[in-house]
DNA sequence: CGGTTCCCGATCGATGTAGTTGGGAATACC
DNA sequence: GGTATTCCCAACTACATCGATCGGGAACCG
């Protein structure tokens, strides 16, 4: 499973409010977690994480709630992962350098480049768009 | 890091055999350990997964140690990776589908099938291939 | 028979993950 | 101004996984 749920959570939050931005998009952590049946008090702790992270911005009081900082289309999921999981912090790396394990290393740097490439290009727009298209196709089946 | 320390000394000590493989081709336990450095107990118990997995055959008493069950250019990453992984034991699914996760899931699924992409093109024939030129170009610095 | 080697399973400490909880600070509204 | 609402910050817990260690048993060779 590639996505923790922390990022997960983080990820379905932001399509959430990438859905609204439109329209003012402002967003309550209780309302999102209820629609997307998450512990609340859990989500807020992502929430914090993006906006210390610069992808969301918060409004406090009555009223409150969260909003993305950019259009959908600028905020990609490579960013997103980032904030929320954090530097992957390296072990030792440099004791155990056989040339066996370097080119596992070089192998491994593969996978780790071919995985970013995928999460760069995507941008939460894209996110919505599928989501919608998703929905449209489910929609068919009750004709 | 896309490998865990288990996978990682696994397919190192896959390497150490396939580079034998020629010869005969048996190592023991604590041979390829202390070429490589890691604790011999740890690295019995990967062997042994591999050799239930299908991918290496054992010989016990004096003389004995471990063996390729395969020419390394039949071993594929991919299989090891399965062997020494097991199965990614997947988390409720069914809860939790509402559009955004499902588009979440389907991203996800992307990952995991270009990783598997990636692993599957790999041979131990082709690991050993690496080593051998990395070894002749780390040589060239001495000259 | 005796040493060597693999075989099997239990255990352990550290770390991370998913989630809970207990408050505090800003803001809107009456 | 008071009060309810919302975000804010931080500590804490339960649990699983990971990397590793250990004790002892079974096959095999000479």
């Amino acid at each position: 499973m590639p996505f923790s749920a922390k990022t997960e959570y983080g990820l379905v939050a932001l399509i959430e409010l990438a859905g609204q931005f439109q329209s003012g998009g402002v967003m309550q952590v209780g309302e999102i977690a209820s629609r997307q049946g998450i512990p609340d008090r859990y989500l807020e702790q992502m929430l914090t994480s993006l906006r210390r992270g610069g992808i969301l911005r918060s409004i406090r009081g009555p009223k409150g709630g969260y909003q993305l900082m950019r259009p959908p289309a600028e905020i990609l999921v490579s960013e997103v992962v980032q904030v929320l999981e954090g530097e992957p912090q390296l072990r030792d790396g440099g004791t155990r350098e056989t040339p066996e394990f370097q080119v596992l290393h070089a192998l491994a740097g593969d996978l780790q480049t071919a995985r970013l490439a995928l999460l760069e290009a995507t941008s939460l727009e894209q996110l919505i768009e599928r989501r919608d298209a998703l929905l449209q196709a489910q929609a068919m089946y009750f004709i």
